[in-house]
DNA sequence: CATTAATGTTTATACTGTCAACATGGGAAC
DNA sequence: GTTCCCATGTTGACAGTATAAACATTAATG
């Protein structure tokens, strides 16, 4: 709480790592989050870190799983901010996509490939969130329930890939002004509407 | 060019280091990319491979493009058995897509994050690939002349987001059969035809 | 043929992740 | 309160990594 003095004992060191890494993840993306990177950061031996984390591996799929709930926690109040069902969506979408924008490193971060691990579920769940709203189309009657699982992939899936390439580097990647953004999920809202018809 | 027995120079390090990385990337992925990794991959000293590349991270840039335009290919080469050009727009995005599911490694290597180098063009490229196919839209009538940019952006976003989360570990990933695929294709074909008119 | 430039090797330095052994001190048992 | 223990920290060692500097070899060129 106060200014922890050089104690021998930390105090909460787990949560310290996983607070400096998420600070670097927001400055530098996955480039500093090794386990003596972060350790220093914290004022602590490299040593320490294997007290709390099995292996450098396993902190940074602690940091990636923060960074992707945080994600999921401004989805969830974005949300919670529109009534219409079809709203509801393209906020699900348009936080998704401004996340990746305005935290390029917390994004990198959050989608890095970590097959490790327990694989605790993510609480709050960016996928969760996506679904759910999917689930309001249906309950609105605007996709059959046995549609919900495929227009949820489909809808993720556009979402997530702009976010990836207008987030990128590449000289190549798309624009990314609110007017792109718009038009885009009104693309992956008629595809979501008008996919099963055109489908023979 | 028959079998170089253990001369002192190598005949062609350059070719055998990439061929070497991407058998690579083919096997683990982006695991055992690293400099000294390969050099002893093809028999020769660490040190060797900063003949040909001026850090590892350029050596795996390098590595990153091959695999991409390997996709490339393979999209042109789909592409060229079809004749009508829905059939062309969907030979592209199959062919990425089953890219990612029959050649996770290489998928993952071609992209990984590299922000470095001089950045050469891709030869040839999927970005292209895909522009073309959406151009050939624009020349049958099926979309505006304006819209090309915004449409290639969607189409383009919405296949690569999904071979990136149906490729990947996630117990949640979506399904990948081939209705499924055909289904996306669907929706994305909705969104890049109705897309516009929905668009008040 | 002799020199040189291209290409390879060895050696050394600085980092990284992680194991083993040791140190500290906060809290439980007496 | 005192004692002991163990969770949590430390240091040191070792293997692995990238890469700089100096040296070696051979292909090419005048």
């Amino acid at each position: 709480m106060g200014t922890m003095k050089t104690k021998y004992h930390h105090g909460d060191l787990e949560e310290a790592l996983l607070a400096a890494g998420i600070r670097e993840a927001r400055s530098t993306g996955t480039r500093n989050l090794g386990v003596n990177s972060l350790a220093k950061e914290v004022n602590v031996s490299a040593m320490a870190v294997y007290r709390h984390f099995s292996s450098g591996e396993v902190l940074r799929a602690s940091i990636s799983q923060q960074a992707r709930e945080e994600l999921a926690r401004r989805m969830i109040k974005a949300i919670a901010a529109e009534k219409d069902v079809k709203n509801r969506f393209r906020a699900t979408g348009r936080t998704y996509i401004q996340f990746a924008l305005k935290e390029p490193g917390l994004f990198a971060v959050a989608f890095v490939a970590c097959d490790e691990g327990p694989k605790r579920e993510d609480n709050p769940s960016a996928w969760m969130v996506f679904q759910d709203s999917i689930l309001d189309l249906c309950n609105a009657g605007l996709i059959e329930p046995a549609e919900v699982e495929d227009v949820a992939a489909f809808a993720w899936a556009a979402v997530h890939g702009y976010a990836i390439l207008a987030g990128g580097s590449d000289p190549k990647r798309p624009k990314s002004n609110e007017k792109t953004i718009s038009q885009l999920l009104d693309r992956v809202w008629a595809g979501i509407i008008n996919g099963r018809e055109l489908n023979k």
